[in-house]
DNA sequence: AAACTTAGCAACCGCCTTTTG
DNA sequence: GCAAAAGGCGGTTGCTAAGTT
């Protein structure tokens, strides 16, 4: 089990950073082997490494398919929708995002994530936590999704926002939000509605376009690829609220968040979360404290 | 310029599950 | 059916580069 990987005896083991020869040693016999019987290709390779060594370096490093460099806003944000459902489930995570592995997302979480949660002095596992994300976070997100989306397409011709402020196009935003004005849910349904999404239908879901379907029950459809036209997100519901953010011009198609079916947060009933949310939002260094938040947090792109 | 701190990330560890003989 | 081996996963550590004092 555990000490299954004494295949070499342990003073002959190399740990510790892979070196090039190494890593073009371990990329030859995969090209020629193919991958997969960790511990006998250690050995056969002539890498003096533990089987698990190996497939680590492979699948998180030096497979052709790993993407390199920073998480896009739609990746992280597809992370952090995806980790309020499923938790530290990394790899589950990762497969929803081609090219990203589990280490890195785990990274990104750790170090980013949880570093707002620490700053914040919330619990990153805590449902105010998952409601702070869902709330405010993830639609700045959308605003920097569409803030790069309208830069790329417009192509720098009219910008008028700086890259370095994060302020949303309020004439944008607006039209944006009167188009999908009738996406919005009726705030008078006590029910979460799976709302249709319009954009969801066919082209989304072409195989060609290596359109990611997420499991039964997810409400989540992205287009890695990016050439989706509309993304459709978060309408985050309580009984007298209703916000919702449409973008269009991007690759990511999400359908409305169900509040109730989702995650830790759904277990948090609705005067229990008002009351929590009363209490922190009413504090006035809190609130600067987290809008002054895409300060620290970085998007590299 | 040096010392110190912080952030990011690659790699390891240990446990659990699955596969194999 | 069982035990051992292998694979997989999440948590943690340690190194390095960048930033700050």
């Amino acid at each position: 089990m555990g000490g299954s990987c004494n295949e070499a005896s342990f003073d002959e083991l190399r740990r510790g950073p892979w070196t090039l020869e190494e890593d073009d040693l371990l990329i030859h016999y995969i090209t020629c082997h193919g991958e997969g019987r960790w511990n006998s290709l250690a050995k056969s390779s002539g890498l003096r490494r533990t089987g698990k060594s190996c497939r680590l370096r492979w699948l998180n490093y030096l497979k052709p398919d790993i993407k390199r460099g920073n998480l896009t806003p739609q990746e992280q944000l597809l992370i952090l929708e995806l980790h309020s459902k499923w938790g530290n489930r990394w790899s589950k995570i990762a497969h929803q995002l081609p090219g990203r592995t589990d280490n890195e997302i785990k990274n990104y979480w750790r170090t980013r994530v949880q570093k707002q949660a620490r700053y914040l002095k919330i619990d990153s596992n805590s449902k105010r936590f998952v409601e702070t994300l869902r709330r405010f976070w993830m639609p700045r997100l959308l605003e920097k999704v569409e803030q790069n989306s309208s830069s790329t397409s417009s192509s720098s011709s009219t910008s008028t926002s700086s890259t370095s402020t994060p302020e949303v196009d309020q004439n944008n935003l607006s039209s944006i939000l009167q188009a999908e004005q009738t996406l919005i849910m009726a705030s008078s349904s006590p029910q979460p509605t799976k709302m249709e999404n319009p954009a969801s239908s066919s082209s989304l879901c072409s195989s060609d376009s290596m359109a990611m379907v997420f499991p039964e029950n997810s409400n989540l459809q992205i287009n890695p690829n990016g050439d989706s036209a509309t993304c459709y997100i978060s309408s985050i519901q309580n009984n007298d609220c209703n916000y919702h953010v449409g973008i269009n011009n991007f690759d990511m198609d999400l359908t409305p968040l169900d509040m109730h079916a989702v995650g830790p947060a759904g277990d948090m009933t609705v005067p229990e979360f008002q009351v929590a949310e009363a209490d922190w939002m009413k504090d006035d260094d809190l609130a600067s404290t987290f809008w002054s938040m895409d300060e620290l947090w970085h998007f590299r792109n």
